[in-house]
DNA sequence: AATTAGCACTCTAATCAAGTGAGTGCTAAC
DNA sequence: GTTAGCACTCACTTGATTAGAGTGCTAATT
């Protein structure tokens, strides 16, 4: 059978009214929506064949169509347009972001709360958006040590892209503040520069030999800068407009729901909706759609998921996404994500 | 009418097997649970008393009582008895918590993390920690400034209870190294040790006189510094267990969950349930207890709120809180937090 | 005087039957 | 190839009936 014209039509206005309405549609209201001319008999007999091949099915068998998972994809890749008419609203909304997102946040966490914040409301779905990270080892930038209280010491360690992280040391020696000093210097003429992968252990056993009474110390302290600049420790995800979820019948049930918002306390668990996709690396600059059991995680199964990569800096990059029923009005979350990524790209370039 | 012993029981027996099922209890049940040997009929009119008295209510007219708030708040003030009985259950769990807490866990967020989700895990109901926050100013240890980029000023700062922040401040001039090891000396021969009411006009004319050049910059770095020891801005509040309202029928329905987990969401609303309560500080070492709209956030008026609060060091307190259904588990939930409350206090005293 | 047995009464929740309506598939006519 | 027409399906609504848990009240009992 093939997928001609006409019937691409018919799933497209299907499709088109079940996205508005979430009711099952039928013969006799396609006949009306569609310029096709077409009786609502012969839409029947198009739609028994679309359901034949998988686009739309009858969740009973005296009902309207709904799009399976296949049609939905089918609508996303190729039937959906951007809404390049109403470049006058495009403009505004982008205009809208623009300025919010000028507004004087320094802190990167409260940007990326508030961005979250704001796309949830403007689309009425549930959005996250994940801290920057580093896809190539990051490199240290400087490392300051001070002195907190006796046995404590205070590193300070500021990576390349201005990531600044605090870590406490607690040591066994007490330690004065000269040696502080020396240690600073120490550090800061043989780190510098340096990724964690080329903090090797020729490098490692000759500071030690530099600073040899205080050997242990300098490996606890090579340890924490290591583990700092792998920065998956604190891989932070910011959620918005949960219970968006209960907008939604379709995701309201009490089970349903408790699964999502789980999955979106759990934040770990939402990192696999995000990252982990192996191909978004090479799609960098499009705008991912995964619908339904598209996602992997099996909790999301009545959802979509549509994300976005933002990126800081050459390499260093973080994902924006929005989740919903499945019937989401795609359209408008892309165009939204779109608005948003660019904004943030130029923000963050802005600085550097 | 008077509310005597025989009352107290059938009272305290009516509540105890409502906080078990959920469902509201009749006299049949009453007369053969408690050891009073009385027939359902006097138990009858004992009820109607106590519904007279405000203790307890029919949700329609034949069917069994459930208790009112002012029902429960007697029981929790005067009839509920903590399971001393069952101590070597109590030491046991005191031993887990230790144990866990005791894990090595050098960040504040993420111990704070996993305690909330340890209380939830143990408790079946939603939980949440505040950060620590100082109530009275907050004294400055010391500050560091380092040079990010030409125009980048790292400025890391150190308060009382070791409390460290980072802040970047963009500048209008370039600045030199040496500049900065010039303000650095400045400012911790000023400031250390003062709180913000202490930072004066006075004294910030001196150090603008001692750095004419810099005027602006000093008086941008003391703005930041006030801001941070201020803290506000960073007070967080960590939740776990939010799904746990949907094992209480009374709060799956899907307005009242989503205006619960609304609440979760927007952290900014939570701070009314947990802070805010003036006797709060009174009552330090109490555990607090706020039954319906006791609680005095609107959308938790079907739910109870279980306070403790914590202290780091003198003065640098936060809160623990449970939140559930009326019909909450209060003698387990006291007892839990109890337990997590004194760990948390030995586990900071430790550090300083 | 306090307690209890007994009974009529109330109200919820579950079950069932009948009716409604949206929608379908199929056939025959256009 | 398209459409009108019709029988059929199935979810949903409505109303009626029933069962059951629990009450309040009265009269009998201790």
């Amino acid at each position: 059978m093939e997928l001609d014209e006409r019937k691409l039509k018919i799933l497209n206005a299907v499709i088109k009214n079940y996205l508005e309405t979430g009711e099952p549609v039928g013969s006799r209201t396609i006949s009306k929506y569609t310029d096709l001319n077409l009786s609502s008999a012969t839409i029947r007999n198009e739609m028994a064949d679309l359901e034949e091949m998988g686009y739309i099915i009858q969740p009973h068998t005296s009902s309207g169509r709904i799009p399976t998972d296949l049609g939905y994809r089918l609508y996303v890749d190729n039937l959906m347009k951007e809404k390049e008419t109403k470049l006058d609203l495009k403009e505004r909304k982008l205009h809208e972001v623009q300025e919010f997102l000028n507004d004087k946040v320094e802190q990167v966490e409260e940007l990326l709360q508030n961005t979250a914040k704001l796309l949830a409301n403007n689309t009425n779905y549930a959005t996250m958006i994940t801290s920057p990270i580093s896809h190539r080892g990051r490199r240290l930038k400087f490392i300051q040590l001070s002195l907190l209280e006796e046995k404590q010491l205070l590193c300070v360690i500021v990576a390349e892209g201005n990531i600044i992280k605090n870590r406490i040391i607690t040591l066994n020696e007490t330690i004065d503040n000269e040696t502080v000093l020396k240690l600073n210097i120490l550090f800061n003429t043989s780190l510098n520069g340096l990724s964690l992968e080329e903090m090797n252990i020729g490098l490692i056993s000759k500071m030690t030999g530099q600073a040899a009474e205080h050997m242990q110390l300098v490996r606890d302290i090579i340890d924490v800068v290591g583990l700092a600049l792998a920065d998956e420790e604190d891989f932070k995800v910011y959620t918005s407009g949960t219970t968006n979820i209960f907008k939604y019948p379709e995701l309201s049930e009490s089970s349903t729901a408790s699964e999502i918002i789980n999955t979106f306390e759990e934040k770990k668990l939402l990192t696999n909706l995000l990252v982990d996709k192996e191909d978004a690396s090479q799609k960098k600059e499009e705008i991912q759609v995964y619908i339904g059991n598209e996602t992997s995680v099996q909790s999301m199964k009545d959802c979509s998921v549509v994300t976005a990569t933002y990126e800081i800096e050459e390499g260093v990059t973080g994902t924006i996404g929005i989740i919903g029923p499945k019937r989401m009005d795609y359209e408008k979350v892309v165009e939204a994500l779109k608005a948003v990524k660019s904004q943030l790209d130029d923000r963050f370039k802005k600085h550097d």
